[in-house]
DNA sequence: TTTTTAAATGAATAATTATTCATTAATTTT
DNA sequence: AAAATTAATGAATAATTATTCATTTAAAAA
């Protein structure tokens, strides 16, 4: 009995990713995903039934790869700000590094191949987030608005952060990404 | 001689714009199109080559028309403040609005069928903008900081609050948006 | 009114892409 | 070492989608 082979799915993935980021879920064919992973067309389909259960394996792993990112370091019982900085950081450094994801992700946002429960599920892995804020408000550190407002403020410092790195020419130094959180902290703080 | 008919453009970019909020670029076709104009699939070619320049037509449309929009009632004599609250608040309600517009735009970016050249030419959009936060750092309004990364964090509040206007089920009242501008002020200023 | 011109149509064709499947190649089991 | 099992292959086929074109329709010019 000859065995799947475990590193093939990843680089299933990888391809696809690479792909994506140049050519869009649009451009991104199943006989290129083959060959940018170096294997047969027929292969992607012993792996998966068709295109759309890749794709929406693709993204269900995405997410929770970073989710695992995401509260690395952290404790509930560090210091507010400290624990808000831990899982900025956090954030940016992994959108970053995996860019592909991110642009993977939001093109699959609107498209018809990730199902409606596919994407619901990916709500729950921000619950940790959604209570530091609470805490926040509640220890009078930050602005008293909507959690998922105060939550949109801090998203938007990351994402677009991440396409100013990708997409100037400029460099994510430290100095930059500590001139970026500063000012994701000076808007959410009361 | 019959006449072409301008309104059919309209229509077309229309259908296009409704067509990839819910199913992409991926999975909206010529004949899709076609049948959401309520025109016939061969007409679409009498107005437009192929589908790569209908893309490329409508992304210049886009942004075309939501430049018009980011400098109403803005004049560089207003104070700062005043200016910069202006363009964004112009910004905010435009991408509210034409929140089809958004998804096509950010669905593009990342496909074949945008070519270089017209990525290019969307960058000279932003000049006044990117004067604007040079005059508020001479006056030492607001931090001192790469101006683009400045644009950077302002566009992230935007760009953020139009998602949550739209996925959360949330509404974006007066006062919402307040908070809002108010974060983003409170990150940039000095 | 007749002629001319170009738009509009949508079925037919071309091109592209997803998926299958008969065959081969690797492993494991006996 | 032979048999059994399943992964891997990639050319062939099916399905989908872009594009064309012969024909019709509508408007303008004569």
């Amino acid at each position: 009995m000859k065995p799947k082979d475990d590193k093939k799915i990843n680089q299933i993935y990888q391809a696809t990713l690479r792909l994506v980021k140049v050519k869009g879920l649009a451009g991104t064919t199943m006989s290129e995903i083959a060959r940018e992973a170096k294997i047969a067309t027929g292969t992607l389909y012993i792996y998966f039934k068709n295109k759309k259960e890749l794709i929406n394996a693709l993204f269900t792993e995405c997410r929770n790869r970073s989710a695992e990112v995401y509260f690395k370091n952290y404790s509930a019982s560090m210091p507010f700000k400290k624990g808000l900085k831990t899982i900025w950081l956090n954030l940016l450094n992994y959108r970053v590094k995996k860019f592909e994801e991110a642009v993977f992700i939001d093109q699959c946002f609107h498209s018809p191949f990730i199902t409606q429960t596919t994407k619901e599920l990916t709500k729950k892995l921000f619950a940790p987030l959604f209570s530091l804020m609470e805490t926040g408000k509640k220890q009078k550190l930050i602005k008293k608005a909507d959690t998922l407002l105060l939550l949109t403020f801090m998203a938007g410092s990351i994402n677009e952060t991440v396409k100013y790195a990708q997409y100037s020419n400029r460099k994510l130094n430290k100095q930059v990404i500590e001139q970026m959180f500063l000012m994701c902290w000076d808007g959410l703080k009361a």
